[in-house]
DNA sequence: CGTCTATTTGAATGTACTCAAAAGCGGTGG
DNA sequence: CCACCGCTTTTGAGTACATTCAAATAGACG
């Protein structure tokens, strides 16, 4: 039943037959998180690789000077984990953390590694979403250093609606770059337009 | 001959038989560039992907304000496209202009969901190559939003040596996120210490 | 050799930051 | 259910740092 959503995010890359969808099946878990859990974390090896089915996650890297950065908020359909740090089993620079209850897929390395064995097919599946991964980090990074606070609020606001419930006012000026002073002074200044 | 490098780099992901080597060799076409050559510009659907055999290669986006942001630079065994326009046949957000003379290899979108057709198990090799993509991106934007200016010359510096020489001080500054006049200013800041 | 562009330098400006304090809000335990 | 505690958000004031603008110098290219 949870697999469902799988299955039908994998179909709308290739077809896929009953015995694919029973290998797909087999390999990912379902799991549940409560509020404010960890799915992994930066400095351990982030052996899982999940697909959010409810719920949102905040991805974030932690600096050398104490500073959090989120990297991105996840939510149903989109994929969770350390990408080089899962590939390659070593320490992730990254954690990811619940804003709310969740259910995801999850799978781990060797796992993934024997189902694209049984279904190969998958490898372009996961071949395209990557791509999909590349384009969508290249504009968060290009928003980033081309467009200001405001625009890049905006954007957010768009992408993500209702991410003010779910994120801290700290959190979101962690993702858009900025201190949480700031964004309260730039919603205030909304407001009056 | 050529082609010799690009077989290489393949094989060092996955082993190749003497027919997924002719496929590979008739999929991509030898061109060369000459300095400042442009391989693909925004608006354009970019119909090329382009493995770097020798020189340099800059590629960049044009904000909404004229200004222009290097993305990343291009050596050889890199890749250059526009990844969102060459797979979806959009138009690109980003350009591509040589640094110097340059030789790449080349492939449209046909050509190669034609070869990955004929050796499917190139599937997996795009997937990790771009699984890289990704983890590269990522590390470019958190050195953005986390690191000093210096610090993220300094890392260029270390990645691209000799970038000084390809690259005028206007890009360079481009690529750190500021503007030629601190960049000058950096250097001389730090050539007393 | 001359022109055009890139780089350097200076001075002034502005925008987002830090620090500090008050107000608001949510969650916990009595 | 209410009171308290801690954390988040707001607001203010002062500061720092990269930017803009302008002008001089240096360098590249035809």
């Amino acid at each position: 039943m949870e697999h469902l959503k799988l299955k039908d995010y994998f179909s709308s890359f290739i077809k896929l037959n009953d015995l694919d969808i029973d290998a797909i099946s087999q390999a990912y878990t379902v799991k549940h998180y409560k509020k404010k859990e960890l799915l992994f974390e930066r400095e351990n090896v982030c052996s899982t690789e999940s697909f959010v089915l409810q719920g949102s996650v905040r991805v974030f890297y932690n600096d050398l000077k104490g500073n959090e950065h989120i990297l991105y908020f996840a939510f149903p359909e989109w994929w969770v984990s350390d990408m080089a740090s899962f590939n390659d089993q070593i320490p992730a620079s990254l954690s990811a953390e619940t804003l709310e209850p969740c259910t995801v897929l999850q799978i781990n390395p060797e796992k993934k590694e024997q189902l694209l064995k049984t279904v190969p097919s998958l490898e372009r599946v996961f071949r395209l979403i990557t791509q999909k991964h590349v384009s969508a980090m290249q504009k968060r990074f290009l928003m980033a250093i081309s467009e200001s606070a405001e625009e890049r609020y905006k954007e957010l606001i768009a992408q993500a609606p209702g991410i003010e419930l779910l994120a801290t006012q700290r959190q979101i000026a962690s993702y858009l770059g900025i201190v949480p002073e700031s964004l309260s002074r730039m919603k205030r200044q909304l407001i009056g337009k």
